[in-house]
DNA sequence: ATGAAAAGCGAGCGAATGCTCACATTATAT
DNA sequence: ATATAATGTGAGCATTCGCTCGCTTTTCAT
């Protein structure tokens, strides 16, 4: 195996002007994605946005999907942050106290960035690397499953699998759809209607 | 206001060819969508794969975007045709026994064609003529909250707009991951247990 | 049979897009 | 000060795509 010739294959950021470089060329694609939509999200004009040539822009992304993955990600992590903490905030807390915190963090997490997780949702097709993103759900089930598995005691007999699968649709979907048909205005008052409202859906079908 | 010279703007088709060729039109596209996916098809690939020129396309179909607005009504009608059935069907049933029905209608809908359906789901962005696609959801929403109330007496106090809102949600998001995640194998045992508690969910919620 | 309207054809235009490459600038090590 | 690597530039190539338009073929009414 030769060594490769000093030209760059693609990639990494080791200085400290060049992290600035990725982080501007992932901050110009949320913010045109959430502006102008998936649809006018060139690789040009994401260069343009962030003050970079779009030569730069290849340095560190192989390509345009790159760049949006990379915006998924970085919306992911924050909404996964929070999940994550919420869980384990939880682990103590018997399954009604427990439920109604996870609603409300789904619901929460979900009204981090609207507008960008409205794209993300609507416009982004997944396709090649955007596919497996959905790892994320993965793992929320995991560790649904098993805090569930530890309250088990408090629960009616449930097949684990089935009863995790059933609680984090449901709390997904309905924290998905509220922030998305509500858009931008969404009363306090109705947020806690409709956490309440989940809450006893879910926690009624636990026990 | 002058007569529009006797060129055809663009549209309608009134013999039987072009009937015909309306139809391979959309069938090509519901096909190239489910085999390539969205990227891949292209107007004149669309075009080609009906055995039509792309000039007649443009006779009947002014933008790409209406022929996919095309694949996903004759989609969404199928699917509504079923549920409207199933909702009539249970006019006079028992909440306990429309629901079930219902459920079981939801996933076998999302079973119609389920690699279109993912498509559809994954693929598409909701942009332009697609977005108001979501006009059946309000249909859905506005037919199940009349049936519940005319079955208010066997359900506690609750909003019915909100109650309608999370059933609807919930039973969706079921449907909807159970034939995305399980794909095309999908045990009849499975289905079954899956209708079973869900059923149980929302009943439980409702009383 | 004939003319007109309907339907169909397909080469190719113009615009946009993703991406490359030859070169310029800046940082780092010696 | 100088050499080398890291980083940045942007004109423009190659390709694709949506779509038009001048024209031919088919259908239909008379």
């Amino acid at each position: 195996m030769a060594r490769q010739p000093p030209t760059k294959p693609r990639k990494n950021a080791s200085q400290e002007r060049s992290r600035a470089t990725v982080d501007a060329l992932v901050e110009a694609t949320a913010r045109i994605l959430v502006r102008d939509g998936f649809e006018k999200a060139s690789t040009n004009r994401i260069a343009e946005v962030a003050g970079v040539s779009v030569g730069s822009l290849y340095q560190y992304f192989p390509s345009k999907e790159a760049l949006v993955a990379a915006v998924i990600d970085r919306h992911n992590e924050e909404i996964m942050g929070i999940v994550r903490a919420a869980l384990t905030e939880v682990a103590d807390l018997p399954i009604d106290k427990a439920v109604r915190k996870l609603v409300t963090v789904a619901i929460d997490a979900h009204r981090i960035n609207p507008k960008l997780h409205r794209v993300l949702a609507e416009q982004i097709p997944r396709t090649g690397q955007l596919r497996d993103v959905e790892a994320y759900n993965r793992e929320i089930q995991t560790l649904v499953r098993s805090y569930l598995e530890s309250r088990r005691k408090e629960m009616r007999k449930v097949d684990l699998d089935v009863a995790t699968f059933i609680c984090v649709s449901t709390i997904e979907a309905i924290a998905h759809n509220t922030v998305l048909h509500g858009a931008e205005m969404l009363s306090e008052k109705m947020v806690k209607v409709l956490a309440d409202e989940t809450t006893r859906l879910v926690v009624g079908y636990l026990r």
